[in-house]
RNA sequence: GGUGGGAUACUCAAGCGGCCAACGAGGGCAGACUGUAAAUCUGCUGGGGAAACCCUACACAGGUUCGAAUCCUGUUCCCACCA
């Protein structure tokens, strides 16, 4: 099997500019390419990891991956599938960016030294810095026209009668910008396909179009469709906001945990679409997960590898071990170690000891809010009645209760829970 | 410029002198059922209080009234029709 076919097999394939002779292009041997992403914040999250991980598969069936980071593209704005201009960003915070971004990279990509296909990262600010505006216009505008440029959908979105916004000169420019990275890549590292999003298509033909016009070689493009939930909402987000491959961001429990939470149409999707697997092992996992849905094969086995891949082995077994806690009943027996763990993973707040040791003991109420559980005492108090709040995973429908020494473990943690999924750890001090 | 209509909680949208912290729908949260799911059902959804009850809120500022989201005056912003 080849590369293609591996992509196709996983639904990775939506088009490509020209697959008769690309196929026959990869067959003659390995073939440097690329995808870009625009860093518009310090850490990736997981809607970015399907071109990262579509370069790793190319990588890994022999071939050169280059990623580009958008340090110029990144401060133009891309408008493929947005509705409204965007934002500038500085300079500065774009290489900040950039910089940040790059310890993740090495998770996904092969950075190693000395390893004849390995991965390269490349900022295109670094070309585009000495480059003038009337040197671009001669060498790279004077290659298309409106008419065409106005046909791309990215465009078209934004003409439209009804769209007042419009479309800044700025952001129609951004096309040219990503065609001629595809040139210059092409003539820097012989770079001959670009991968990416289906939103990218109209970016990427800019770039064969240019690399055709401009040096009269033949380069390809290919895309993969956009990750879609089933139930129609957008991939990648959760109810705390987007799922961030930084762990500051999103703490490896809860990043595995989205995984876990992935709906049942979508895993098997989801498999081939981000992990490693083979097509073998996938189709087992579908067999069984079609069979007894209940056991959730299939999303462990999910969530494990895309944990792995990102933090590692070592913190994906920890975020495993949390979450048999945090999900397992009682906290008897548990060991100190993976108590300290689990509190680590979930939000905490500190609390005096002293307040447990008066008298009255620490209202749970007010302890629901302090740990940031419950918005208010009155909604804590809703959620009391309503049966909601567990404190060391036993339910507590006293209004009255009163935390004191005897709900601490190991001298330090007490562990309250709202709803089925907030928890948050009050650390005794 | 003239004339009408409107501004209500996260959103939409009732209420048009006391029974209004405000109908209903969506969303959100919680419970039951489950598989840490979906679907379904139930409850909650301004703050304080164990509760009675209190406080703050229906664009803004005043006023009438025992009592106003509701009536009056002015201000701001929206919308429609007319020239």
């Amino acid at each position: 099997m080849n590369i293609l076919e591996d992509l196709q097999w996983r639904g990775l394939y939506t088009d490509c500019t020209a697959l008769e002779e690309l196929t026959k292009r990869l067959e003659e041997g390995p073939i440097t390419l690329y995808a870009g992403f625009d860093p518009t914040a310090d850490s990736l999250h997981v809607g970015n990891l399907v071109p990262l991980i579509a370069l790793r598969r190319f990588q890994n069936y022999g071939h050169k991956p280059i990623i580009l980071a958008g340090g110029a593209t990144g401060s133009i704005g891309d408008p493929s599938g947005k509705k409204a201009e965007r934002q500038l960003l500085t300079k500065e915070l774009l290489a900040h960016n950039v910089a940040c971004v790059k310890n993740q990279l090495v998770k996904i990509l092969d950075f190693s030294e000395g390893l004849a296909n390995t991965a390269r990262l490349v900022d295109n600010a670094d070309w585009f810095g000495p480059i003038g505006f009337i040197e671009f216009l001669r060498e790279t505008g004077k290659y298309f026209t409106v008419n065409s440029m106005i046909a791309k959908e990215s465009v078209k979105s934004r003409l439209g009668g009804d769209n007042e916004a419009g479309i800044s000169y700025t952001e129609f420019s951004y096309m040219l910008i990503q065609g001629y990275d595809f040139f210059h890549l092409n003539a820097t590292y012989d770079c001959e396909l670009q991968i990416g999003g289906s939103d990218q298509w109209g970016n990427i033909t800019v770039g064969t179009e240019l690399t055709r016009k401009k040096a009269g070689k033949s380069v390809y493009g290919l895309t993969f469709p956009l990750i879609t939930n089933a139930d129609g909402s957008k991939f990648g987000k959760s109810v705390g906001g987007a799922i961030y491959l930084d762990p500051a961001r999103t703490s490896v429990y809860r990043f595995y945990q989205f995984f876990i939470n992935v709906d049942d149409r979508d895993v098997i999707k989801f498999l081939k679409f981000f992990t490693f697997l083979s097509h073998e092992d996938i189709e087992a996992l579908e067999a069984k997960h079609n069979e007894n849905p209940g056991a959730r094969e299939a999303h462990r086995a999910l969530a494990f590898e895309m944990t792995k891949l990102v933090h590692g082995e070592e913190a994906t077994n920890d975020a495993i071990n949390a979450s048999k806690i945090l999900f397992g009943g009682g906290l008897d027996g548990i060991s100190e170690n993976a108590l300290a763990q689990v509190a680590s993973e979930v939000p905490s707040a500190t609390i005096a000891k002293a307040d447990l040791e008066c008298e009255e003991g620490l209202s749970l109420l007010d302890a629901l809010v302090t740990a940031g559980l419950s918005q208010s005492r009155k909604t804590a108090k809703k959620d009391v009645q309503g049966g909601g709040v567990n404190v060391n995973n036993e339910r507590v429908q006293d209004l009255g209760y009163k935390l004191t020494s005897a709900d601490v473990h190991y001298g330090k943690y007490i562990l309250l829970r709202r709803g089925k999924k907030n928890y948050a750890a009050l650390i005794v001090e």
